[in-house]
DNA sequence: GTCTATATGACGATAGAC
DNA sequence: GTCTATCGTCATATAGAC
């Protein structure tokens, strides 16, 4: 009897388990084949010609190429996310300079950013023409803006960024850069590996501009003026 | 005589200039696609449809698709080199400080970009799957850089930048905080207009952040450490 | 230069057998 | 879940009449 529940039970769950593991490749193919590619030559065809299967199997899976960008969006923003926030989990006790914490916070993400460019393009630029990411699949990348808040925040209560500055405007310049950097990278040099990126290089100094400028004044900027 | 020679000639003028018009007519057209679908929704039939012509009279102004990408790109560069040049003509007399100077260049250029999305992605996304500028139509986008060159070389020379700048890195972070601007400002608010974008309205403090660093020391900066 | 007609093919997606 | 077969649509591009 219990054992007639387990034998009932446990292929169900292998099943989805074996489910779950096909879609994770269906989405790996994607992937490989829209940093090849480009974003926007993605197709169905495609992903089954590498994966030995035909093309209608894939709508078991996913009900639409629609819905196959949906989850490429979705999976996308959680990496990131998740990179991000290991990244800069010990902000509140990192007792470094204001530029040394926001430098490898920067790097951090800006090297995933550039390892991953069919991510990134399909996240930040709008490379799919009719393509919309639904709210479930937007929603880690909202709460990575809010994460970046956060740890902003953490930050100048710490007194590492001028107390009179506004969070979100601090951010919003932060996100310039970051996505400056990135951009030029990836449309200029997309092969050029982080470390020596012509533009990924720039990072320490463009850091340091932005830390001279939104650093507490008592921490030792001299250049201190209010914007 | 005399007669018969104006009237040979002038119609084979005519032709020409009526073909460059109608050529003229399928890039607007083409824009105004891309614009609203997005660069790589940009497709012959749609092309022809608006301008109520059938698609295979299209190919005797462009032989391929791509080439009308490539003549959009050309165009694309010419118009941004030409705007950038005439925004930074007077970059020699002009008797501002650096910031105000740098901050209506980059003002311009940012201007240009928001207002043209379609040219933008174009130029400096890789949004269409396999295509590749040709040299002809990447030139004007090699002498803008070299225009931006010059331009910075104006102003060190000037003073006006720091003697001991590379140029070359200069032009760097600068191309990192104005692409930066657009990227944002075209990925998450690409209809708010250029006076009162969430980031374009950040760019009178990233170009203060800019110049604090890079400003020659003897015109005022106090914030003077090498890099 | 524009048209009709057509070649050719890819694509996304569905129906239904196994 | 996978397949074959197929639909419908759209695309780029060419041939040849007018």
């Amino acid at each position: 009897m219990l054992s007639a529940v387990t034998t009932d039970a446990m292929p169900l769950d292998r099943r989805r388990r074996r489910r779950l593991e096909t879609i994770e490749e269906v989405l790996d193919v994607a992937v490989e084949i829209m940093t090849e590619q480009g974003v926007a030559g993605l197709s169905i065809g495609e992903v089954a010609r590498r994966m030995g299967i035909r093309p209608p199997s894939l709508y078991v899976y996913f009900a639409s190429k629609e819905a196959m960008y949906d989850a490429l969006f979705e999976r996308g923003a959680r990496l990131v996310l998740e990179h991000v926030r290991a990244a800069t989990a010990d902000i509140d006790t990192d007792d470094r300079t204001t530029e040394a914490i926001m430098l490898d916070a920067a790097a951090s993400f800006v090297r995933w950013s550039v390892e991953h460019p069919a991510y990134t393009q399909l996240l930040f630029w709008r490379p799919v023409p009719g393509f919309a990411p639904s709210a479930e699949a937007y929603a880690p990348a909202v709460e990575l803006v809010a994460l970046m808040n956060d740890r902003l925040t953490v930050l100048q209560r710490r007194g590492l960024l001028r107390a009179d500055a506004d969070i979100d405007l601090v951010q919003r310049d932060w996100t310039v850069l970051i996505s400056g950097v990135v951009s030029q990278q990836l449309s200029n040099a997309p092969d050029e590996p982080f470390d020596s990126g012509a533009f990924t290089s720039r990072l320490p100094t463009l850091v340091a501009m932005f830390c001279d400028h939104y650093n507490s004044p008592a921490r030792g900027n001299r250049n201190a003026r209010k914007r």
